[in-house]
DNA sequence: CTGTTAGCGCGTTCAC
DNA sequence: GTGAACGCGCTAACAG
């Protein structure tokens, strides 16, 4: 009887679904969409059906009618940056349950390499996008117009219109830590970072603004390649050599700041003691490292989560008031400062 | 003309490139899948037509059409372990470049949840399948085998034929902790562990036969709960309190061996003068904390790679010939022991 | 609010 | 070694 068998996948149709419904297929597939002009009644006899035969969505064949795929990307920096991790694993939370496959853009901090992924990813039409960051490249952000795929960008924020944003002030939180040190008598202060995509830039000049505003000039040790725990010891110590009066560093991330501790420990110099140290991110580790580090806490995991139901808003066409989803910053302060 | 064009992507499709070609859409399809049947002359020509006119195979049409996408489903315990992270990067790295999608499966320790996502990433009919360990529950092998996906194991070895591995022996690198600690003398050994799945299990069994074969006795403080820094302190304190005779600590993972660390240094408790620490990974951290921890470098990065290319093998019908993949470890010996 | 028609772009089948 | 025809499972369009 089903001698067709041998190349159907085996699993239940919409068609089969409909039938058993007594409704026609794409009545069945509104319903099961739920597009809002299906009769309730019909609607819950589909469901039922639905039910009934195990019916599972076939998302190829969706794709290919739609020429939209249940796709989001996710563009980050780096994976072997803890931070856009958790942001990962947060937008995956809530997405996966939705249907949504969420597939990760590494494009390891290189713009170049990122207009490359998003031009990859464009195949598999992708119906959303979420991106770290506002400086992608021109034709980025051409094609994803072009494509009319609706984006998020995650991590800073924007006044731009139009553009959905969700993060925290990278500056304001450079601020934040300027005052800190101001507040705790701080005078002879640094700025150590590396890895300098945008937000690390923007972060150093809260940090600047806010100490040139005070009338103090701030140091500056800043190099281009990529952050590591050896690294924060090395600058540490490039930057005593330099400046022995230091008496306050911020580093743009945890991992410089935790080098930095170890490199201080081995030289005997103590940590607030003799200078103070402050890091960005507060990863696990910074609770309990000696001495604890003061940190800003950033919301990753709410960038993630908050970005991702804004996907879902766009994707479902609804009305999203705010553009603009602040989700601020804590400083967190410790022993080492 | 194109009056059809409103559904239509607008990219080209395979019987465009097939008629500039001059052949039939199926030798074009062919020709592109690099299916060995087809004229060499023939299938460059195609090409050519291709690259003219900038083609890009539609992934779902080729998922509808062949009941399998281009999707391979990655399988791991957790993102907020570093370890995965490397792992499933290394992966991409072999596999997007090539056309895969990598899907991430994270099971949060739970192989019921883990049944849960081999079931809904079902729907999308992958091509492969990348699992860490071997203990998928019953029903989890059995739709992997119903569905004929080919898999490989990552992480741990097995013996078992048929089954694809690579890994190294967790049971091994456990043995050589042991001797290690034997070899400085120490006798009064633990093992402290959290989140017991079964490698860290079998870490643990290698350590204690190790011991046992040498006539030591091995104390062992395992909690099932989720492994952090902060755990590690506790369970060196308490394990303290318990035996405060102990002079050698081997911990599951390095996280909980920098949380001993800083709890010994609080409590002014001198590693390795006291008691010898020995953790497990390696973490990028662990070279440089005070003092440097030894460790068990493991080859995560490499598993990742190997495991992909293997699956690329499988992919392809290749013949392979070792279908277990030992990678080996590094017992990385530093101040802490 | 519902159904009919007509593909989406590709790979499988089976002839040649 | 090559091709014609068909169908994968679903949704967009438009009429009713």
């Amino acid at each position: 009887m089903r001698k067709e068998a041998s190349r159907a996948t085996g699993r239940p149709t919409l068609a089969e679904v409909a039938h058993l419904a007594g409704v026609s297929q794409i009545t069945a597939s509104r319903a099961l969409r739920d597009v809002p002009t299906v009769d309730p009644v019909l609607a819950s006899k589909v469901r039922e059906a639905s039910k009934a035969l195990g019916y599972v969505p076939n998302p190829a064949a969706r794709t290919l009618a739609s020429a939209r795929s249940q796709s989001v990307v996710v563009l980050v920096p780096a994976l072997s940056n803890q931070l856009f991790v958790e942001t990962l694993e947060a937008i995956h939370t809530v997405l996966r349950p939705r249907g949504y496959d969420v597939l990760i853009g590494n494009f390891h901090y290189s713009r170049e390499e990122e207009e490359e992924v998003i031009r990859n990813y464009l195949a598999i039409q992708p119906c959303g996008i979420l991106l770290t960051g506002f400086d992608g490249t021109d034709a980025s952000l051409r094609l994803l117009e072009a494509n009319k795929i609706p984006c998020v960008h995650m991590m800073e924020l924007t006044k731009a219109e139009d553009v959905y944003s969700v993060g925290f002030s990278q500056e304001d939180a450079g601020a934040a830590i300027a005052r800190h040190f101001l507040a705790r008598g701080r005078r002879r202060l640094a700025y150590v970072a590396a890895q300098l995509d945008a937000r690390v830039i923007r972060r150093g000049e809260g940090f600047k603004r806010a100490l040139a505003e005070a009338g103090v000039d701030a140091l500056e040790l800043a190099v281009p390649g990529p952050s590591s725990v050896g690294l924060g010891g090395e600058l540490f110590d490039k930057l005593l050599r330099q400046h022995p009066d230091v008496d306050g560093i911020f580093f743009c991330n945890d991992d410089l700041a935790h080098g930095a501790i170890f490199e201080a420990q081995r030289q005997g110099i103590s940590v607030p003691g003799r200078v103070a140290f402050v890091g960005f991110n507060d990863l696990q580790i910074s609770a309990h490292i000696v001495p604890r580090l003061t940190s800003i806490r950033t919301p990753r995991e709410d960038v993630g989560k908050h970005a991702a139901h804004l996907m879902l808003a766009l994707l479902a066409g609804a009305e999203v008031r705010d553009r603009t989803i602040d989700l601020g910053f804590e400083l967190v302060v410790r022993e080492s400062s």
